[in-house]
DNA sequence: TTGACTGTACCGTCTGGACGGTTTAGTTTT
DNA sequence: AAAACTAAACCGTCCAGACGGTACAGTCAA
């Protein structure tokens, strides 16, 4: 039933488990190879080289967080703080694949910091709006900034497993993260 | 007028150099040489291989965080969240220097993720006091915990560069969070 | 319907180079 | 004289990337 994944995504989501559980710095072209089942060489048809590599990997998180948020961003329509709120229900959309491919953000920054770019430029965006929607800058006002760092902060510490929380705690955490941009206040 | 750095802390700072500006992946034994101004077999001597070298990373900047955070610790003796707000005290305290030494996750995470055991048993303990000191685990009294992960999305974006935040802004953020945690809620 | 051709998706092999680490013999600093 | 290095050679391993070849499904014209 599941639908086969295209040949270059099976790639990335080897690559992303080689990163899981070796490491960043062990990610070569070969580990990747043996983890899809491929060669090398069918590997670098797919992607000339191991920073093109990368620059899939990256894409292809950012892509698939910024689809769900945008379509969370629809539905909340214009309520209080819903980019924030957007971005909350985008995370708790991810499954164990999406949070294996966020390690793509490590692997990159380990080969070339350059390669986040496109994540700057993500996130830099994803600041404006929100301090904006969260009461532009009126001093203290900075519930939807909070929320983000704490996202993020999930996010690294999830990514690294530095976080001693369970599903449900965390589940628990969202729930009550959503109530509070959506209340402008805990 | 700078107290000379013992040879060991030049060694790591030179380490934090090379990630910050290389990534990671190209953190070698000979550009640690390099960027300390000694030669391969000196990092050697004080270091036996890479992995030590690591692990003496992970524990310097451990070691730096945990000194502060006890100081205040102490200051705030037992007032409300005085944990959580010693930790944001602590990372408010931090020079370039450390700032960059925070890139030893990375490292250590990239090259075994093994070496950041040390990390997670610090960050688990904090979890468990800061949950009782943020009013036990009552439904929604979570404020501890949030603040503790936008800290923690604080350091991994801007070990990332990833935030699009000036010094000011930061410093003001930093102020804020201290008054929600002191106050409970903001 | 058959044969020529094309594009996609690979495989297996090879090479040049870099890296971590060791060793040794010698030098400077304190 | 001991501690703290330097300089250089060297080894085994690993890795990125290039290359030539293969299998095969589909297209299309005669």
């Amino acid at each position: 039933m599941i639908a086969r994944l295209s040949p270059r995504n099976r790639i990335l989501g080897a690559a992303a488990t080689v990163v899981e559980r070796s490491g960043a710095a062990h990610l070569t072209i070969e580990a990747v190879a043996v983890q899809a089942k491929l060669s090398k060489g069918g590997v670098l048809y797919h992607f000339p080289n191991k920073r093109s590599m990368l620059e899939g990997m990256v894409q292809h998180l950012l892509g698939r967080v910024v689809e769900r948020a945008t379509r969370h961003r629809a539905e909340l329509a214009d309520g209080p703080n819903a980019t924030v709120r957007s971005l909350i229900l985008a995370e708790q959309e991810q499954d164990e694949d999406d949070r294996a491919m966020s390690l793509a953000i490590l692997a990159a920054a380990a080969e070339d910091p350059d390669l986040l770019d496109p994540a700057r430029e993500l996130i830099s965006g994803w600041f404006e709006t929100i301090v904006q929607e969260s009461g532009g800058d009126a001093a203290g006002d900075q519930i939807g900034v909070l929320l983000l760092l704490a996202m993020e902060g999930l996010r690294f510490l999830g990514m690294l497993n530095l976080l001693p929380m369970g599903s449900a705690e965390r589940a628990r955490l969202n729930r009550w993260m959503l109530d509070i941009a959506e209340a402008g206040r805990p």
